[in-house]
DNA sequence: CTTCTACCGCACAATATTTATCAATCGAGA
DNA sequence: TCTCGATTGATAAATATTGTGCGGTAGAAG
């Protein structure tokens, strides 16, 4: 096709090709954005053909991202309808870097072995892998994210939430009686979200968070931490802990030298989801 | 020449064809706020034909959310019939009684005093309380109802959890952990919810449940109860406790002969909201 | 009891979308 | 630079959804 007038949208014959990990993710902020996505609409919007949003949209839905309708796609059905969404907050961190968290939480799903005692921390990530491991009925979970317990309860393997105060936005479960039930317990395994992470360590927002961070550190024969690549290099108020208290470090993209130097020394070992 | 883009882009907010899990959703909001919905006023709403809002109901009918009535739908009848094996049981029950639930937990809402200590039980019409008084920032909340806790967070007064297994249908606390942190309190008011209530007391499918019930009314100073007329004369497997326990009872019509009579002789206050 | 109006649902037509298939194009690696 | 594999775009047949016409029926008014 040449390079034709009435097309003033986009000059789609001679811009770069946008890869399909952008594509999705554009995807996602349009349906984030409206509730539904309209394959015509986005096709237009992103100046690709139908066919290619619709190979896109099978995709994402059979990654569980959204669910297909006739003519475009709604949010996915699998979770709980309560009806009142979560507020357009949560949301669009879900929806941010959706594709990433997905990829993350796969890999990190992958982990987890038969019959393990889990812990599940607090983030948008954690909320993908806590969808992605609702299925398993043969661990134990335990969750100071009250979202994630709504998520994994009745879904097989049974769920413990931890007591205390619930703090928005995360909806996580905060206090000292959190920390006190989490010192009688032991987890084989336990998956934290941080905010940001650096050679001096991981970080978060909250030092109440922070707080039930290293508790569930301390009782965990493995821990990993799950973090995207925009979370590197960045620090927050509340440092969790140095790179000594990682095993494993799931993310999307490879840590830069500066970094990957710290988590050599550290000897944490490095995941990287392929998208 | 006429660009045919603009078109598109002036008509679409009518012109797009809104999904038909999208449209379900509108329509049942449409009921759940108004308890009816009517076709020829929803498909106005909507911008579809009368006879695809039909077909719509017939669908939501089939699946058990409503019952089909000349000239639009109303709630479906009480749960005999839970008939389809995947169909949303959680929101059916929700839809139960939607006008009847809405009408007790606005009543019982106004039982509750300035900078009370409020304990949330389980069940669908503590949901409709925790959605009625989630604005008041002066309260402190302590609930085994995680998504009771999950509507209230972050809406202005402090939410407490707390800990121990979480168990569906109802997403409830349980455990002697859950009991054990509530030994530890004193509450001004309790609101619970049951599943049936005679003359002999009130009673719960659930004895796990129950016993987390018992405790909240042991530490409370005021119980009120929450029971529309479906629950009337009818009994489970788990005496909560009986009426003695009782301080208020909230419900949506008066309670006939033997039960009130039951009731007088406990000294229960009795409340009938007004629909 | 009758009549009238609005509603119901079936059948069919019109339109839009999907799927399957194949050709064209792009990008990576030799 | 060339080839191979993968991705994308285009076409046609199949399918799904929606709107309309029409006979029949429920509910209301006289």
């Amino acid at each position: 096709m040449r390079e034709p007038d009435d097309d003033h949208a986009l000059m789609r014959s001679s811009a770069v090709r946008i890869p399909a990990p952008v594509r999705h993710q554009r995807i996602m902020d349009v349906f984030n954005a409206d509730g539904f996505v309209s394959v015509t609409d986005v096709a237009r919007d992103i100046g690709v053909s139908p066919m290619t949003i619709r190979r896109d949209l099978a995709i994402l839905g059979r990654d569980g991202l959204l669910t297909r309708t006739y003519g475009g796609a709604v949010a996915a059905q699998d979770s709980d309808r309560t009806g009142h969404g979560d507020g357009p907050l949560f949301d669009q961190r879900m929806a941010e870097n959706a594709v990433a968290k997905k990829a993350i939480a796969k890999a990190a799903s992958a982990l987890i072995q038969s019959r393990e005692s889990v812990g599940l921390d607090v983030g948008t990530t954690l909320l993908a892998l806590a969808a992605e491991i609702a299925g398993r009925p043969d661990l134990r979970f335990f969750t100071n994210n009250v979202r994630a317990a709504l998520e994994l309860a009745g879904a097989g393997s049974p769920v413990y939430v931890l007591g205390g105060e619930v703090r928005t936005p995360e909806f996580s479960v905060v206090g000292t009686s959190a920390v006190a039930q989490l010192k009688a317990l032991y987890l084989n395994r336990v998956f934290i979200g941080v905010s940001g992470i650096i050679d001096l360590g991981i970080f978060d927002f909250s030092p109440e968070d922070a707080e039930v961070k290293r508790s569930f550190i301390d009782v965990a024969d493995c821990v990993v931490v799950l973090c995207d690549a925009s979370k590197f290099q960045r620090r927050a108020v509340a440092r969790i802990a140095t790179l000594d208290a990682i095993d494993i470090l799931v993310t999307d993209q490879p840590p830069r030298p500066p970094l990957a130097a710290a988590l050599a020394t550290a000897n944490v070992r490095v995941i990287v989801a392929d998208r």
